[in-house]
DNA sequence: GAAGGCCCGCTTTTT
DNA sequence: GCGGGCCTTC
């Protein structure tokens, strides 16, 4: 697309100078484009910075290549990352302000928040009889809820002289003893980076100050998914004076309503607090005819076809069953495979060009199932997490390396005890007397003790341990060493695409790096894509299956009994979903599903799609 | 308060 | 298809 002039209006939006915009930008309509190339115009004219915010990882890892292909010297004036990323530097430069001394952990594993909300709650005398009360499940149910409950007083920016109004007394006290358990062991979550940012900004004038002076132009992707936290946070980078904003979205494509954000930030109150010109492309320029007049049904006038030249194909097919829907797939694909050349694509048909869609990630177990039968390469695209280890010494460093860096953290460091099965001990000193010498627990531990802080010999000390294992110098079975390899590899890597990255380098800006998955490698493994629609978002594929369009999958049951706007949000899942697709689209579903319990359900086409 | 019967809900999406 | 909650009954 790049080599394609920009349309007129496009072009408009390129060259708008100061002041606010408001994009709305349907489906392919080619916002990223019209978005990297208004920075690039904006960086020649500007002595200051720009800041780009996207919500995903992925997508802020486009636009900087974007950026970097048409100049590579760009990157040194605009700062691009999620709207965590951003406020995770923010707090690293200026944390101590409100309180943080030292650089608290970002806690990013679920397991983590559910151990500590555990506490909260046990700290609750109110909460913790009736917790005590429930069993296993339940009690899973519970934490969730509880998370659930701590994160949307921080989503939602309710101010503790707020609270009483809003939420109810047994719910004040588990997030204040949650808060207090996270503070006692420096760490902080997701949505504290949002919060805390927001609470420096509005308590530390000065400090919001320098980055409206060091920011003077901003732009928002997917503006339509902002939640209260995170326009907050951008409102106070903004002022009367400097507000040179620009918010770049599709309200059809909002989908992350679970999460706080609804697109009546962008919809209401952008208008109404900046407002801004208001442009809309609704040419696609992504998708083939029949694709968007079936998305034209979904969603009625959602995309323009004046620019679309080719016909491409659309088909809705409907199986008896599950497995006979998982055939017709795999078969397909191998036909198109075979065929090589087909109407409408250019070029020849590989497994990297087709992805499999579908509303859960269960509904793609018996797909994938087949495809490994049958050796056809795939791969799940995932969104981008932290690190996945599966050794055991992988795992003693991950928690040794976090207890390094973060002396109050006994949350880790109890796990790293129950792991080498010690008792009574409280460093890292202390651990490693306790192991046998030359064990492979022993080298990991004594690798993590020579570790320097800023990092810098990262790379050397672990390209060591790499090679003690290669020459087989360590006490530990095969498999373990096996697996171990591999592990420390991984986390190789990881530093790596730190380094890359980061010029302020230390041990834990490298942790809150990986929990922010902003070391995860990008570079996808060969193959048919398989994804849940949600980690599709912003991206295409030349031949999109999605499967799995039966009534209660998608929409889920949940949000049918729910209704309103959680219906809403599916039917945009489905809109996004489809326009996924570039040129040929299969809409597939059974008839029957066979429950995890083993009962045959009766399934019927699902509500969303063209009657 | 124990035994027996009926009903309900089982796996969402992510920074 | 199964475990658990909740209701009825003695």
């Amino acid at each position: 697309m790049n080599n394609i002039m920009l349309s007129e209006k496009q072009k408009e939006v390129v060259s708008f100078g100061k002041g606010s915009l408001l994009v709305k930008a349907s489906a392919g309509s080619g916002k990223t484009r019209v978005l990297t190339e208004r920075i690039c115009m904006l960086a020649k004219s500007t002595k200051r910075r720009i800041l780009a915010i996207t919500f995903s990882n992925r997508a802020s890892e486009e636009i900087k290549n974007r950026l970097a292909s048409i100049d590579d010297t760009l990157l040194e004036k605009v700062y691009v990352g999620t709207f965590h990323a951003f406020c995770n530097y923010v707090l690293e430069k200026h944390g101590a302000a409100i309180g943080y001394k030292e650089l608290p952990h970002v806690f990013s594993e679920v397991e983590d928040r559910m151990r500590i909300v555990e506490k909260a709650i046990a700290d609750t005398p109110s909460l913790r009889h009736l917790y005590e009360s429930k069993n296993e499940k339940q009690r899973n149910q519970y934490k969730s809820k509880s998370l659930d409950v701590i994160s949307t007083i921080k989503r939602e920016v309710i101010l503790d002289e707020d609270l009483t109004r809003k939420i109810n007394d047994d719910e004040i006290l588990l997030y204040y003893n949650y808060r207090e358990i996270m503070s006692s062991l420096n760490a902080i979550d997701f949505d504290d980076l949002l919060f805390l940012t927001y609470k420096l900004f509005i308590s530390n004038t000065n400090i919001a100050a320098l980055y409206r002076r060091n920011f003077e132009y901003i732009f928002v992707d997917e503006a339509q998914d902002l939640n209260r936290a995170q326009y907050m946070v951008l409102r106070s980078l903004t002022s009367d004076e400097n507000k040179n904003v620009m918010f770049v979205g599709d309200s059809n494509q909002s989908i992350y309503g679970f999460n706080g954000s609804s697109s009546d930030f962008m919809n209401l109150d952008f208008i109404q607090d900046y407002n801004p010109k208001v442009f809309v492309l609704n040419e696609n320029y992504r998708s083939t005819k029949t694709i968007l007049k079936y998305a034209n049904q979904i969603i009625p006038n959602s995309s323009s076809l004046d620019e679309v030249v080719l016909e491409g194909v659309t088909k809705e097919l409907c199986f008896e069953s599950v497995e006979k829907e998982t055939l017709w797939v795999i078969d397909k694909i191998k036909l198109l495979l075979q065929q090589k050349k087909v109407k409408d694509i250019e070029g020849e048909i590989c497994t990297e060009r087709i992805a499999i869609l579908a509303r859960n990630k269960y509904v793609l177990l018996p797909i994938e199932e087949r495809l490994k039968k049958e050796n056809l390469p795939y791969y799940y695209k995932s969104s981008s997490k932290g690190l996945e280890l599966s050794s055991l010494s992988g795992s003693i460093f991950n928690l040794a390396l976090q207890v390094k860096g973060n002396s109050k953290d006994r949350l880790h460091l109890s796990q790293l005890l129950n792991l080498l099965k010690l008792k009574n001990v409280v460093s890292l000193d202390d651990i490693i007397k306790r192991l046998e010498n030359g064990s492979i627990y022993f080298e990991t531990i004594l690798t993590i003790l020579n570790l320097k802080e800023d990092g810098s010999n990262f790379k050397l000390c672990i390209r060591q341990l790499l090679s003690k294992i290669t020459n087989k110098l360590l006490h530990a079975d095969e498999n373990e060493l096996h697996i171990a390899y591999s592990d420390f590899n991984e986390i190789l890597n990881h530093w790596l695409n730190y380094e890359k990255r980061t010029l302020d380098r230390s041990l834990i800006s490298f942790r809150n790096a990986i929990a922010l998955g902003q070391t995860f490698a990008n570079n996808e493994d060969k193959g048919i894509t398989l994804s849940t629609v949600h980690t599709m978002k912003g991206q295409e594929n030349d031949i999109v299956f999605l499967i799995g369009m039966d009534d209660m999958t998608f929409p889920d049951y949940r949000a049918i009994e729910k209704g309103g706007v959680e219906m809403q949000q599916e039917k945009n899942n489905l809109y996004v979903a489809v326009t996924r697709a570039k040129r040929y689209l299969f809409v597939t579903y059974p008839l029957s599903r066979i429950m995890p319990w083993g009962e045959v359900k009766k399934r019927v086409k699902s509500r969303l799609l063209p009657k």
